[in-house]
DNA sequence: TGTACATCAGTGAACGCGCGTTCACTGATGTAC
DNA sequence: TGTACATCAGTGAACGCGCGTTCACTGATGTAC
């Protein structure tokens, strides 16, 4: 096996040290504050030297975007791995996403209108899906109005032998994490004394 | 009783176009595009004229916030006037938010590092909890963890009247509210053929 | 092992652009007497 | 009603800035023979 051609190698790493660059500015003062020339300046390099790595300040963020979701799948799937329950779950994604919130909200947060994500992200995102689907509590559930529905609109999805109550669930663990969450990050539990880990375990118990 | 100062007047029709302008450059590109420059053209007025009536970009931002939050209170309050229960109040909020996803995003959306909202903001979220709270269900609830917890961390409330049940009730309400509504607007359901308004519907029932 | 050539990372200069902000001014509108 | 003065909305020129992007180039690194 010979060793990876150094120059590939190279490439990579630098390509990744970009990167980092690239998140240290967004959560310092957020994607709108993201410029080639201050990464550059950071790195010593001068700005057109980037242009090797990267088309253009779209196309870095558009790996960015790849890179973060890519890295919040991989660390559910190996949360599940580990045998993970929900409520575990359901911290492993608030650890993940307290640890950089704007790169959280790079993923979840406000969509820039006229943009539109990377297609295999949507792949990415159901893989999250699914290990929450896997997570979520068996027992079948009332035919409410919703449940109904739901079960005459799921044909979108690859697999139909995931039962519907586990869509169901999945989807009210992803909205119930993703609004305590979002709200949190954003600051607007601010002065509220509570802690919103408690309220996260009490919304999500029931879908257990 | 004179008219208001004609001058007076002028002023405050000249302000409300500037904003209205500002939220029509948000709507189409996000806030990340509004610019100065920009409404002023588009107004076929001089840059600089626009430094009659807010002090700077920021002075301009932060009016457009304040204008969110009180047009979100005064539309839930007057569903509430009219006797609209929780899932009618969830649907106003909803409608309210798709009128205009970016003045929603505005508010609830990615947080600026560093930028902090003006404080009375606080105030009228808190108006806006406040109505959430009387229309949510009165029945006492099971003493679960977090129940005990928010009964011993809500001396951050104005009001010790209200039941800490309906704290309770109004936080799930609001979090799972925007849980669906902000990844329904930044268009995380695409490709999934569910009704967003019933997924609301049937977290939020629980509730009433 | 040594030489000739190809690849390619990074430079430096230059581009045009839109941005927010300042300032001294003009001229229309409103006010006081 | 008429005149003298004050107010203030809006102009136009100028500022410096950081931005993304292009291009022809240099010089170091890797490859082929």
């Amino acid at each position: 096996m010979t060793d990876p051609a150094p120059r590939e190698r190279y490439r990579a790493q630098v390509r990744e040290e970009i990167k980092e660059h690239a998140w240290q500015q967004i959560a310092e003062a957020g994607l709108a504050a993201l410029s080639l020339t201050a990464i550059a300046k950071r790195m010593g390099m001068t700005v057109p030297a980037l242009y090797r790595y990267f088309a253009g300040r779209d196309e870095l963020i558009t790996a960015l975007i790849r890179d973060a979701f890519r890295s919040l799948a991989d660390t559910v799937q190996a949360a599940a791995g580990r045998g993970a329950d929900l409520g575990e779950l359901a911290h492993v994604i608030r650890d993940w996403a307290k640890a950089d919130p704007q790169r959280y909200f790079l993923i979840y947060g406000t969509p820039v209108p006229g943009y539109a994500a990377p297609d295999d992200t949507t792949a990415i995102s159901n893989e999250i899906l699914a290990v929450i689907m896997e997570a979520v509590g068996t027992e079948p559930e009332r035919a409410t109005t919703f449940h109904v529905h739901l079960e005459s609109h799921r044909e979108w999805m690859e697999s139909d032998t995931v039962p519907t109550a586990s869509l169901h669930r999945a989807l009210a663990f992803w909205t119930r994490l993703h609004g305590v969450l979002s709200l949190e990050l954003a600051g607007h539990f601010a002065g509220m004394k509570f802690d919103p880990a408690l309220l996260i375990d009490d919304e999500l118990k029931p879908l257990a």
